[in-house]
RNA sequence: GGCGCCGUAGCUCAGCGGUAGAGCAGGGGAAUCAUAAUCCCUUGGUCGGUGGUUCAAAUCCGCCCGGCGCUACCA
């Protein structure tokens, strides 16, 4: 009781290479809306992303560019800080695995597992693409006019044969199974479940996890020849950040295991499979719950490098609105589903649900209060049953949502609220204070601060998802900083009548396509 | 090929044994506090096809058609 709740969430490392695009802001936002709404809720939160730096690929970046790697890397993670930033994300740390926080808790995990003997050298011999960094299976490839064996992405492939250490992948198939069973909530969502079972059942092999053709990684303990390979080492990274190796640091032994590793659909198998793998093997606990993700297409095309169309997060800021499109992103569709980007279903949202059901709602209220109660919070008289109905909604809102949140699920939830909006629209319509100010005044008063607290209600209960818009509207509505949390909500810190209020203004303008 | 998922109103989806729902879009009306926003009413579907189980099937089973995912060491 004394101590709170902790939750621990992370995104993945994303790879320094990538320019940052709407993928990486998607499925760090999610996490930002889940670290905030849990902060508000009263938990204690570590909210972790950062950067993958090791690899071949980032060498020859490097090299092209003239730098060492070390400082290209610091160069080029820049991008995703500033994509943070942009954003509005809430992230308490930002690790890179070119730290050396990161490079010990590697080679601890590294001696764990061969002490425990489920490492073991081996030799790695098949098709290999520099260009892709990447291993291919003989059917995979075709054969080039000039006689080279290209890889189905294009590159070329040759025959490389390595001395490698393997992970005892083959070991964990039914440790995996039974862990699945036991804990349903691990994959997440539902439709990844089947998926990451079949393949588990189908047989697992023996995973390589360390590389002797390049030398930009974690070095592998007492075999300097070899670095390890790219998931051993990016995944450690969510143990790295609350403190391993030192597995009694006060940090490690609140927040491990992780709550959630938010992922893409892409990296489900390294996260749902080889990651808990790894941790019980080393004599760890694997994470609660993995939640893979879909992917966006933009105006129905999928994105790509050669068709140029990839979304960016910066330039989407800068048209729509920032919180606009947070918004968006986690209101448009079912979280876990892929979904498809358009300018015509983005206006339709900050237009509708934004402009014309919130924005308004909290303009048409706060406007007449502005100019019907001295610019104070009305002091209202006995609540009638329809007072009461729309209240009790509002209050509710919290307990409806909390397990919608605790699976993910951002459109329900975001409807539930939206819900509540609809329900106080028809509320002003019914009750008609512009009609009470003539007959009723007291009355007036009374309707207009069951208004005013609904839209409080529902202003710090979206602050998950739109931050700086909410902290408008409760501005507006003078709610003190400290009476912002989910503990305001219901009696907790009804609005005191008499409060002097600001000047109301709006909070979502309407978006406008400009004439042709 | 194997395993699995999906196909419900124009669109996005919910329902998963008791003879169809929501939001948006479309049509009509009311109101005028408000960002011409809001509210009410309303058109619209033989629930992919087909055979079966059942008193009763979008809902269970078989087959067919269509779409999609996974089938390992690229993030």
């Amino acid at each position: 009781m004394a101590e709170a709740e902790r939750y621990y969430v992370t995104t993945p490392i994303y790879y320094v290479n990538d320019a940052p695009h709407i993928g990486h802001a998607y499925t760090t936002l999610a996490c930002d809306a889940l670290a905030r709404f849990m902060r508000l809720d009263g938990r204690s939160v570590h909210f972790l992303t950062g950067t993958d730096e090791h690899g071949q690929k980032v060498a020859k970046s490097a090299a092209a560019a003239g730098m060492s790697p070390k400082d290209f890397t610091d160069k080029v993670s820049q991008n995703f800080r500033e994509l943070a930033k942009a954003m509005n994300f809430s992230n308490d740390d930002f690790i890179r695995t070119t730290e050396e926080r990161h490079k010990k808790s590697c080679q601890e995990l590294w001696r764990r597992l061969k002490e425990r003997g489920e490492v073991y050298l081996g030799s790695y011999a098949g098709w290999y693409a520099v260009r892709d960094e990447a291993y291919y299976g003989e059917e995979e490839l075709t054969l080039a006019p000039n006689g080279k064996r290209i890889a189905p992405s294009g590159a070329e492939v040759e025959w490389v044969e390595e001395p490698s250490y393997f992970f005892k992948l083959s070991q964990w198939g039914d440790k995996l199974l039974k862990f699945y069973e036991d804990n349903p909530q691990f994959l997440a969502p539902e439709s990844r479940r089947n998926e990451i079972i079949s393949f588990v059942k189908s047989g697992l092999r023996d995973l390589s996890v360390s590389r002797t053709t390049f030398n930009w990684g974690v070095p592998v303990p007492d075999d300097p020849d070899h670095v390890m390979y790219v998931w051993l080492d990016a995944l450690t990274n969510y143990i790295t950040a609350v403190g391993f190796p030192d597995d009694n640091a006060p940090s490690y032994r609140k927040f491990w295991p992780a709550d959630l590793h938010m992922v893409g659909k892409d990296i489900a198998r390294f996260h749902m499979v080889y990651w808990p793998a790894f941790l019980m093997a080393a004599g760890l606990e694997p994470p609660r719950r993995v939640f893979a993700h879909g992917w966006w297409t933009n105006e129905g095309q999928k994105m790509s490098k050669s068709l140029g169309n990839a979304l960016e997060p910066h330039a989407m800021v800068a048209k729509y609105g920032l919180d606009q499109v947070r918004y968006f992103l986690l209101r448009e569709i079912p979280f876990g589903n892929d979904g498809d980007f358009s300018h015509r279903s983005m206006v339709h949202r900050m237009n509708g649900d934004l402009a014309n059901d919130l924005g308004n709602l909290a303009q048409r209220v706060l406007s007449m209060i502005n100019k019907n109660c001295g610019e104070q919070v009305p002091q209202p008289g006995a609540f009638t049953d329809a007072d009461k109905k729309l209240l009790s909604s509002a209050h509710g809102l919290l307990a409806k949502v909390r397990p919608l949140m605790a699976e993910q699920a951002f459109h329900r939830t975001l409807e539930a609220i939206w819900q509540v909006v609809g329900d106080g629209n028809r509320y002003v319509d019914e009750q008609a204070p512009w009609a009470l100010k003539k007959t009723d005044p007291a009355r007036m008063a009374t309707v207009l601060y069951v208004l005013a607290e609904t839209v409080r209600h529902v202003a710090i209960l979206v602050q998950p998802v739109m931050p700086h818009s909410m902290a408008k509207m409760l501005d507006q509505l003078a709610v003190p900083d400290d009476a912002r949390t989910f503990s305001a909500l219901g009696d907790g810190g009804t609005l005191k009548p008499g409060t002097k209020l600001p000047k109301p203004e709006g909070v979502f303008p309407r978006y406008v396509d400009e004439a042709a």
